[in-house]
DNA sequence: GTAGGATGCTAAC
DNA sequence: TTAGCCTCCTACG
């Protein structure tokens, strides 16, 4: 379930559970024992994100730095006996969090994680996020929208399901190349993902349908998506738009599914 | 039981 | 552009 605010919400519980206090830290699965311990019985002084990257710092200007890839989950719960492949566990007598699947685990420096945030894009779930950054390689790219959305560099926290659900709320046809974005267009999609990604946090899933367009203020019945929130078009392919009731399309692009409906988004 | 896919990214060609 | 990685879950026999 790994898009931006995913990181960002996860910071927020490890901070909770852990900020201020001495945690232990192992690795059940044992492919990060020799790094865990360097960590374990130190105080751990608060968790933050960046786009996908979260960053935990430990006294002594050391970093847990994290990137759950696609499949990578970080789970908190009651300190039970781990299950599954865990390759960290930081924990209190009270609380554990288990890692499983990340892309990236490592200790990190300080100028090591600034090295990486300096290579992302704006954050739209960081206050201090400037999308002027990402308007100016956006208005002189050739390539479409849509893969401009899911580029790190050019922006972070954006994935798959945003991405398709951003452009979708504004009509936008995914191939349409970044040069044929004009501003307006431009700052409603920053806008709307700032608004969205924050719900995305407070919920921890992701919702993107307006509240006129519910099953419910639309006069249908009541639908579940299967991956935990409610959505136009993403993972809805051959399935009927919820507004104009034209098939949705998937295709390819930037070596993911995308998802979007012809009749709203036209050329 | 097994294959294939998944909200991601990187290294190799 | 493609294969590969890491783990879990679902769909399909």
């Amino acid at each position: 379930v790994p898009e931006g605010h995913t990181l960002h919400r996860l910071a927020l519980d490890l901070t909770d559970a852990f900020g201020g206090r001495t945690v232990s830290v192992t690795s059940p699965q044992g492919r990060f024992a020799a790094s865990a311990t360097s960590l374990d019985q130190s105080r751990m002084i608060e968790a933050t994100a960046h786009g996908k990257h979260l960053f935990c710092e430990f006294d002594g200007e050391r970093f847990l730095h994290v990137h759950l890839g696609l499949i990578g989950k970080f789970q908190l719960g009651p300190p039970e006996p781990p299950w599954g492949e865990v390759r960290v566990r930081i924990a209190t007598p009270d609380v554990a969090a288990d890692l499983r699947g990340p892309q990236l685990c490592a200790v990190a420096t300080r100028s090591e994680i600034n090295a990486t945030m300096a290579e992302l894009g704006p954050d739209p779930l960081r206050p201090d996020a400037d999308p002027e950054l990402a308007w100016r390689r956006i208005r002189r790219a050739s390539r479409p929208i849509a893969a401009l959305l899911m580029d790190q560099t050019i922006l972070s926290g954006v994935g798959n399901v945003y991405r398709a659900e951003v452009l979708f709320r504004h009509r936008i046809d995914p191939y349409r190349a970044g040069k044929d974005i004009t501003p307006a267009e431009w700052h409603a999609i920053w806008t709307d993902l700032v608004a969205l990604m924050r719900e995305g946090v407070r919920n921890n899933r992701i919702d993107t349908v307006r509240p006129e367009h519910t099953p419910e203020a639309m006069g249908r019945p009541p639908r579940v998506d299967d991956h935990g929130g409610e959505v136009y078009v993403y993972r809805r392919a051959t399935l009927p738009c919820h507004l104009c009731g034209g098939e949705i399309r998937t295709a390819d692009l930037a070596a993911r599914n995308l998802f979007w409906c012809p009749t709203c988004q036209r050329p």
